[in-house]
DNA sequence: ACACAGAAGAGAGCAGCGCTCTTGATTTAG
DNA sequence: CTAAATCAAGAGCGCTGCTCTCTTCTGTGT
């Protein structure tokens, strides 16, 4: 039933969405790697035991936080495609990288849960592929309304990725050009080493004015993938 | 004195090794999250506590085997950077870039550790940053010599990201224009952007032929810093 | 050749952790 | 109104990193 009929089922959802902001709060704070269910139990008022009436465990309540910051970065995404969805291509592009960017450096210890070094014996349930696909599609979205306005210089593709990109084409990247889907998805691993690199200190030493830094190098991805 | 003069010296190296060894096993069967110091005690039939006198901290045995990470992967690096000095200049740096990857694949959890999210409080002590840069200058030596030997296509730079530009050639990219200096480091990011994407699972269900994915899109790297 | 400072290992112990099991209270449903 | 489901709490297990103390050993200067 999607009314919650009874107080009880209220409580328990109430109680859940206390729990992930509490755990949220302390990730943000200390990282993946201190969250610790029994501060959160203790922050809550709560005794850690009772916590596993809402999370078997706490990697399950990590997998929590893993797509509810999945969701917020693709979220964080999707509005800036959409707030430029009148500007050239290259300059929506450019804009949904700096909306991850920005993201990214706004919740570095939420970016590294999802995008670094995956934290348990590892294994990313079914339902974060979703969440995890929406940075991707944003970008897809923006090439190919590109390509159905104005058309796009096609990337050359290898011969023997022709069958991958068809298959991509198909799986996900509809409307848009093989050549183009590939490079896409290249594109799409680069912009994350680029974020990744700044965030985790790479670039110390390297990198002084990162903003400027980043929208050139995104500005020749967006190239990279035939947007003009 | 760079001869262990006494057997106490020596048997210090040994242990030393002993444990770091240890530890390496552990981290690659298990991950740095699982990796305990009791039970690399155990495993040496040492007690937890003796381990003290040769780390201070689980921390720093970590950050030993950060940098000899470091250290195994560069050396991959520059052994393929060397092997194939004749060739022309993309293959050389396909090649490097394959070397990494394919250390990265072999070595899983040694990579999560030093490209992956970093640890709790840790803040990268100044042996790192030697060990750390070697791949990105195995990178810049192959265009260094291409820019000598037969010249680059130099990538455009905006005007506010010379400065930036002509730093990177002082400070670690000498004998290379700035233009490129500046497209190298990008690439050296996204070069990680896509070791990290397949090493870490973004690419199931994404990339099928990882292989020929990542050689096109390294050789797309390569023409970004100018080399034919 | 010997005595001694310093180094290494053992062991106990502290506080914290994830997680399980049991117990008693409270709410919901039949 | 009673029976079933739900939930918080407490005790406890085995593990962790780390500290402190105590004992043994050993390389070295006299």
């Amino acid at each position: 039933m999607s009314t919650p009929q009874g107080a009880r089922a209220r409580a328990r959802i109430e109680v859940t969405v206390a729990i992930k902001d509490a755990a949220r709060r302390q990730l943000a704070r200390e990282g993946a790697a201190k969250l610790s269910l029994r501060a959160v139990a203790r922050e809550l008022g709560m005794v850690s035991s009772a916590l596993y009436r809402y999370f078997p465990s706490r990697d399950e309540l990590l997998t929590a936080l893993i797509i509810d910051a999945y969701d917020s970065l693709g979220e964080a995404a999707e509005k800036a495609r959409d707030a430029v969805s009148g500007a050239a291509p290259v300059d929506r592009w450019t804009g949904v990288c700096e909306a991850v960017r920005g993201w990214a450096l706004a919740h570095p210890h939420e970016y590294a849960l999802i995008y670094g070094s995956p934290v348990p014996g590892y294994s990313a349930p079914e339902t974060t592929v979703r969440a995890a696909g929406r940075v991707g599609l944003a970008l897809i979205g923006i090439v190919r309304d590109a390509h159905e306005r104005a058309g796009l210089a096609e990337p050359p593709l290898p011969a023997e990725l022709r069958p991958e990109g068809e298959r991509m084409v198909a799986e996900f990247a509809p409307d848009v050009p093989p050549e183009v889907a590939v490079a896409l998805v290249a594109a799409w691993a680069q912009l994350f080493g680029l974020v990744g690199f700044e965030l985790f200190g790479q670039f110390n030493k390297v990198v002084e004015d990162r903003e400027a830094f980043f929208r050139h190098a995104v500005t020749g991805l967006a190239h990279g993938v035939g947007l003009r």
